[in-house]
DNA sequence: TCTGGGGTCCTAGGACCC
DNA sequence: TCTGGGGTCCTAGGACCC
């Protein structure tokens, strides 16, 4: 337990979908839906103008679509929300060497590491606000809720108190009557399935978590989840700020709109999944010895499937031909709806081929098939250039026809405009392509 | 036509070794 | 011949997080 409320825990508010209604006037004051737009995808985020008519995170797009009809759906620019982030991330730093990023919007940051002149509640406070300014600046706009408190459980509890654009500081001496009326489920670790088991032992606030002993709570959730309880329910802290995390793991995975019966398709997905992930392995000097498979099943049973080899590889050929020798052992009658490829067991190099034979990648002269068969093509949200008209934004598209929205942060609202799909003067926009170019 | 994608951590059982 | 532990590695599954 730390002195002062030293540790800062930040979370950018609705922030796919803030960063939609920056970059798209139209869409500001508006219900925004950032998700799989697709019959099996999910909300991802939504704007607070959404969540008033009940749309959450990890809702299905139906539901969404069924409570919020009129709301924008898109399907989310990552690259502009990790530009944004990596703003943020940088002013942090700014701020203090000790930042440890939890995602693209949520950061602990230790202010111990930061050298301020005083820790006081009332020093923080404008420290606080002033932070929070300077998001907003740095992001052109977007706004952060902030937390502070003497542990990272503490902060990030505080961070959710006024959301959004808010700041809650908890005084040290404080956080024990802040926590006890509390829902366990504020606990970081305690989903449904730990709730429901402790709702049924009798236990639904923090207060009477503190009840229970030690030895009973392991005895209930296992060893290492109950410690921690125990300790957290009284606000017992202690994890560090931890700048630099090794990666662990690599995967990719991908649910289609239609279940997978025929297993040449499945094998050639899984070979072109595998060289997205060796892509990425190679991208980041990684290598892994453990190539894993995921399946789901139509019933939504999971099935995992893992092999270990040797030593480490980032090569594609191999970790596409484990991944097919995997599924061959896997019963898919009844059909496939997701199907994944990972790598783990992550070293930063990679063995020496001793015999200095190059491996063949295998050949991927079935994808262009799969694409048009599993689609591809215009996606809401997608941002788009035209040669006469300007940068714009996909605003729908269905039947070869696509809906453009033309308009940026600084032309502010434009034209709405239909056109084939396959118009020549529509075009993805990038930053390498600008509308001036075209 | 309910239920994404990218991760982390934990558990439990079996193999194998000392 | 029987009876032990402990430790490590591997595999499969599950809970959880954003």
């Amino acid at each position: 337990m730390r002195p002062h409320a030293s540790v800062l825990h930040i979370d950018l508010d609705a922030f796919f979908a803030s960063v939609e209604q920056r970059d798209k006037p139209s869409l500001r004051g508006k219900p925004v839906i950032v998700g799989g737009v697709g019959g099996r995808g999910v909300v991802a985020t939504c704007s607070y103008e959404a969540r008033v008519f009940g749309v959450r995170s990890a809702m299905s797009t139906r539901e969404a679509r069924a409570k919020c009809p009129h709301a924008a759906f898109l399907t989310g620019r990552f690259g502009a929300y990790q530009e944004a982030s990596r703003a943020v991330m940088e002013l942090l730093r700014s701020v203090s060497p000790l930042v440890e990023p939890l995602s693209l919007d949520e950061a602990f940051v230790d202010l111990a590491a930061a050298d301020l002149p005083a820790y006081d509640v009332e020093s923080l406070t404008s420290f606080g606000h002033e932070l929070r300014a300077r998001v907003k600046e740095v992001t052109g706009g977007l706004t952060a809720s902030v937390g502070l408190g003497t542990s990272k459980f503490i902060a990030k509890v505080a961070s959710d108190l006024d959301k959004p654009d808010g700041l809650v500081i908890v005084a040290p001496g404080t956080e024990q009557e802040l926590l006890r009326p509390m829902s366990v489920t504020v606990i970081p670790g305690v989903g449904p399935a730990t709730a429901e088991r402790l709702r049924r032992a009798g236990v639904q606030t923090i207060a009477e978590l503190e009840a229970v002993s030690e030895d009973e709570l392991v005895s209930q959730v296992g060893s290492a989840h109950g410690h921690s309880l125990w300790h957290l329910a009284r606000a017992l802290d202690s994890r560090p700020v931890v700048a630099e995390r090794e990666t662990k793991s690599v995967s990719v995975e991908g649910t289609y709109e239609d279940d997978l019966t025929d297993r040449k398709v499945m094998e050639s997905l899984l070979t072109r999944q595998a060289g997205h992930v060796a892509e990425r392995l190679r991208k980041h000097g990684l290598s892994g010895r453990t190539v894993s498979i995921k399946v789901r099943l139509y019933d939504f049973t999971t099935l995992s499937r893992s092999a270990t080899l040797p030593s480490p590889t980032d090569s594609s050929a191999t970790i596409a031909r484990i991944a097919r020798t995997l599924l061959a052992d896997l019963d898919t009658t009844g059909g496939v709806r997701l199907l994944g490829v990972g790598v783990s067991g992550l070293a930063d190099w990679v063995q020496d081929d001793l015999f200095g034979a190059t491996e063949e990648e295998t050949p991927e002269d079935d994808i262009p098939q799969l694409e048009s068969r599993y689609g591809r093509g215009w996606w809401p949200g997608q941002d788009v250039v035209h040669a006469e008209m300007g940068r714009g934004w996909v605003w729908g598209s269905g039947k070869g026809v696509v809906t453009v929205r033309f308009e940026t942060a600084e032309t502010g609202p434009g034209p709405v405009r239909s056109y084939a799909a396959d118009d020549p003067a529509l075009g993805h926009y990038s930053s390498e392509v600008t509308p001036d170019e075209t």
